[in-house]
DNA sequence: AGCACGCCGACT
DNA sequence: GTCGGCGTGCTC
């Protein structure tokens, strides 16, 4: 049980508001326990706040204030308090900023939102009629259940009228009910499937964890097609026998209805989402229900992590490798490794599920820290795509063309057998570079130092880094020239005008987030082509993430070099799992499928063990060569980005904290830098980029606090800490 | 985050 | 004289 403040105690609050302090209070009439939301005056201001714990003290006793009220939602638990701080400290996040994370729901101050619902009532109508009878009848059907006006008027088929009718006279009863009401309850026995040999002894092994109910982390690691999502919901099952929680996290836009479709086959009714498309009334449902422990499982994006669980205890990361789950949405924290500390704080399991494990969690298996699960066999008749490389030196292919011939060819098989094909290239829009050919300058943003990337379907060039865009020009904006500015490079957009030339006679469908408006319609397109809508698929890195297109059994790979570029350490690491998750879409039903890789360096080790199927060749080279660099998961690594209107300043502060080094230096810790990040503009800011370097049992965030915390940010001067960055450089 | 206070330039 | 710019500081 929490501990009570009895009323005018000493206590303290933590708001979302920026203090990076705990506030003192005194309880408020009634009393309190820690933990429970609660408005307490601030300034001339109401905010809202968690009682976290006995007040500090050291504050002007005659300026304490009382709390004015205790919240009517779940108090926050002990153990999620420690995530958070746990969280907070690991990320060197503000504790105000891990309270947003962990309130991210709408009207969380209010009431419960309360509606009419309707039910049968005791009362005789003055005069029966046959949409009178109607209604009643579907009143009688429902027995004890109630319906909204619109529900029952629709079920009935009369208009609201006839309902509001009946219940002058008492025939209906209306009454008051809260709107958010509990999901339907999970069977974990409704839908079992009979698994294969190899899924049972994978299921066994998880139920096993599951039963233990003791903190463990699984790293599930199964091909496309081997039937991973069937393996883990048999531990979501378990879970939910037990009466816990069981939450499973996917990259956001592999939220699809063909997965709630399976999870409701499974267990019978449609577990709870979260995610960033949701409504503010689903929202403040999920919140509210989860904390009452009326959502048994929930289906969320990252931030779902943050959710007031009363009793989790599983978390499923499906597709763990993927980037998605580490970004800047204000705060950066890296969800699959939050979800091991959520879940060693609450003695949860974990399931980690991949095709293509990220290096981390392999890392991890191979310490021991993980346990192993591999799924070898896809499930059924399918099997892996046949993988080759076409060696693009030997294609003659002029420079505005990218399908080879080789390429063609093989599309060409598929459309006349009435089977798919899908063209991958990571690169939406029509063109990358648009160049002026009298004066050589490429087009860029006026904010950021980035290329426009012309978008022919908006008729714009945008800006991939803050959304900027402007109509395409006539003429240079450099040198005046008119007729001058040409195209340059593929886009996703530009491939397809190809694929339409090279092959007049198939359908041909675009897949780039940027073509839709709305997650829905996106969603509604995947369908269809999935159902046969086209015969030839063009599509970027949102084709890869898990949807099933059961009639594919070729994807040509468009640039396999792609994101073999530049000097990032992971570049490899990403290119595999990028390509063997693109090549795994290819052959999933009864035909046997082949990936295609253009590249213009076949030999290229990356390349090399993509094609080879030897991932653990591949992984133990990443590895050997990751422990020699001392960097992660052997090292640990910190970005660090300043950003301020003016470029010297900026600089100056770089340069000030590179020399004031001795907290780092102290833990034997490297810094390096300044220097300009990755993207030097964006939004008319100018950022500079360090790297922190440390030895992987460093006390680094202790050390990067103490550092940072030299310098006090003048004027627009921001400073951003990432703890284990994605990018290396 | 808000919202005060406060210290300098250009208006009725 | 005073209106208003936004830099700095405070909120239990």
């Amino acid at each position: 049980m929490q501990s009570f403040f009895e009323e005018n105690a000493l206590i303290s609050v933590q708001t979302t508001q920026p203090l990076d302090r705990l506030l003192d209070y005194r309880a408020p009439e009634g009393g309190c326990h820690a933990g429970a939301f609660v408005e307490v005056p601030l300034g001339p201001r109401k905010v809202i706040g968690v009682v976290w714990g006995t007040g500090q003290g050291g504050f002007d006793p005659s300026k304490i204030r009382q709390v004015i009220r205790v919240l009517d939602v779940s108090p926050m638990r002990a153990e999620m308090r420690l995530f958070l701080e746990r969280c907070g400290a690991y990320t060197l996040t503000p504790m105000n900023a891990m309270l947003r994370l962990a309130t991210r729901a709408p009207g969380l101050g209010d009431p419960p939102s309360m509606q009419k619902i309707y039910r049968l009532g005791e009362g005789e109508p003055s005069r029966m009629t046959e949409a009178r009878t109607r209604v009643l009848d579907v009143c009688r059907e429902m027995g004890g259940l109630s319906l909204t006006l619109k529900e029952l008027a629709e079920a009935a088929g009369v208009t609201p009228s006839v309902v509001k009718g009946l219940v002058k006279s008492g025939a209906v009863w209306e009454e008051n009910s809260p709107r958010d009401t509990a999901y339907p309850p999970l069977d974990p026995d409704y839908g079992a499937k009979d698994l294969t040999e190899d899924q049972e002894t994978a299921a066994a092994q998880l139920r096993a964890g599951q039963a233990s109910q003791q903190y463990n982390t699984v790293l599930l690691k199964g091909v496309t097609g081997s039937g991973k999502t069937e393996v883990y919901l048999e531990a979501v099952a378990e879970c939910l026998r037990q009466g816990r929680q069981a939450l499973v996290l996917l990259p956001e836009i592999a939220l699809t209805a063909e997965f709630l479709t399976r999870v409701e086959a499974r267990f019978g009714a449609k577990p709870a989402e979260w995610h960033s498309g949701a409504t503010m009334t689903e929202r403040r449902r999920v919140w509210r229900m989860v904390g009452q422990g009326q959502a048994q499982m929930v289906i969320g994006a990252r931030s779902a992590l943050f959710l007031p669980f009363q009793n989790l205890g599983l978390i499923v990361v499906d597709e763990e490798h993927d980037t998605s789950y580490k970004q800047d949405d204000g705060v950066s924290y890296n969800a699959r490794d939050m979800a091991v500390l959520r879940a060693s704080i609450l003695g949860a399991q974990v399931v980690l599920a991949s095709a293509t494990p990220s290096l981390e969690s392999w890392a991890n298996a191979e310490a021991g820290k993980y346990r192993r699960v591999i799924l070898e066999s896809r499930y059924g008749p399918a099997v892996l795509p046949d993988m080759m490389t076409i060696d693009m030196r030997s294609e003659d292919l002029p420079s505005t063309r990218w399908i080879s011939a080789t390429l063609r060819a093989a599309v060409n098989r598929r459309v006349v057998a009435g089977e798919q094909s899908l063209l991958f290239l990571n690169r939406r829009g029509y063109a990358p570079v648009t160049l002026c050919r009298a004066c050589g300058q490429q087009i860029a943003c006026d904010h950021c130092d980035a290329r426009m990337v012309e978008h022919r379907f908006l008729k714009r060039l945008v800006c991939h880094q803050c959304g900027e865009s402007k109509p395409v020009p006539d003429s240079c904006p450099s040198c005046g020239a008119e007729d001058k500015l040409a195209p340059v490079g593929p886009g996703v957009e530009r491939l397809a005008e190809e694929a339409q030339a090279q092959f007049p006679d198939a359908k041909i469908a675009v897949l780039s987030s940027d073509l839709y408006g709305t997650a829905r319609e996106l969603k509604e397109q995947i369908e269809a082509i999935a159902a046969g809508a086209a015969d030839i698929i063009i599509g970027t890195q949102l084709v890869a993430k898990g949807h099933n297109f059961p009639l594919l059994t070729l994807v040509g790979v468009i640039d396999a070099d792609l994101g073999l570029q530049g000097s990032d350490l992971r570049a490899a690491e990403r290119t595999f799992q990028l390509m063997r998750q693109v090549a795994g879409r290819a052959g999933r039903a009864e035909k046997p499928g082949t990936a295609m890789l253009q590249t213009f360096q076949p030999e290229h080790p990356v390349i090399r063990s993509i094609l080879g199927g030897d991932e653990v060749a591949f992984w133990q080279a990443e590895m050997d060569e990751r422990r020699a660099a001392g960097m992660p998961p052997f090292g640990r690594l910190a970005g660090i980005v300043l950003s301020g209107e003016d470029l010297g300043k900026v600089f100056d502060l770089g340069n000030h904290l590179a020399r004031n080094d001795a907290p780092l230096r102290r833990i034997g810790a490297q810094v390096f830098g300044p220097a300009p990040a990755p993207i030097a503009r964006v939004r008319g800011r100018h950022r500079v980029r360090l790297l922190i370097k440390a030895e992987k049992t460093a006390p680094l965030q202790a050390a990067l606090s103490e550092w940072a915390g030299q310098v006090t940010l003048k004027g627009d001067l921001r400073m951003s800490i990432d703890i284990d960055p994605q990018s290396f450089f």
